[in-house]
DNA sequence: CGACTTTGACCCGCGC
DNA sequence: GCGCGGGTCAAAGTCG
């Protein structure tokens, strides 16, 4: 399984990210990753907290993977009007403007035929957008746990159509909705592709 | 019938 | 100011 791991769009800490390659094959696996296989239990979200820890490791497969994918990772713009928890207060015309709160987004690649991992979390659609310079749509999702605004966005690289970007926003606080074993499952089928 | 998807319209930031 | 690109809304449609 590649897994692309991120990008702290938040620090924007220039020293650090895309510049320590990886070959997940050959060399070594993200550390988080099998921490997350290992302890089943905690799930999908233990995954996601090692991507929020400050480890920021970047598993890159090559540098053209790196590029292609940073030219959606990078999309510089950060969450404009994100903090308008109920986005449509629109009033008189204007959008009542809060200080902008860039969230950090964690975005990762997989190599994998079906666009949408089961992360055990439910998602709704809300958006599908034809992206620039890619012939695949980008598609946007929304936690529908109540209460949770984490979204997260899937898209697929015209370059190499094998390969699936999340790009996760915000953190789930609270437990998982069902079973991770379909997603446990897609893992596991990931790595045989790999190793197998 | 509720949960979810589809899809065009709309909003907003940004560069020119 | 205008147009473009990206993100979101929301009504209508679909599905189980």
């Amino acid at each position: 399984m590649e897994l692309f791991l991120p990008f702290s769009s938040s620090a924007t800490s220039t020293s650090s990210a895309s510049s320590l390659p990886l070959d997940m094959a050959n060399n070594n696996i993200s550390h988080g990753f099998f921490d997350f296989q290992e302890t089943k239990e905690s799930g999908f979200a233990a995954l996601m907290q090692d991507m929020a820890a400050p480890v920021t490791v970047n598993n890159i497969v090559n540098n053209d993977d790196q590029n292609k994918a940073t030219d959606i990772l990078q999309n510089k713009r950060l969450v404009g009007s994100e903090s308008t928890e109920s986005g449509k207060s629109i009033v008189g015309g204007k959008r009542k403007v809060e200080k902008k709160i860039k969230k950090p987004r964690y975005a990762f690649q997989t190599r994998s035929q079906v666009d949408i991992l089961d992360d055990g979390y439910r998602w709704r659609k809300y958006g599908q957008k034809a992206v620039k310079n890619n012939k695949f749509p980008r598609s946007y999702y929304r936690c529908t746990h109540q209460g949770c605004n984490v979204k997260k966005q899937v898209q697929r690289l015209t370059k190499d159509e094998g390969i699936v970007v999340t790009t996760y926003e915000g953190m789930h606080s609270h437990p998982i909705e069902k079973s991770t074993d379909n997603f446990e499952h897609i893992l596991s089928q990931m790595q045989i592709y790999n190793f197998g």
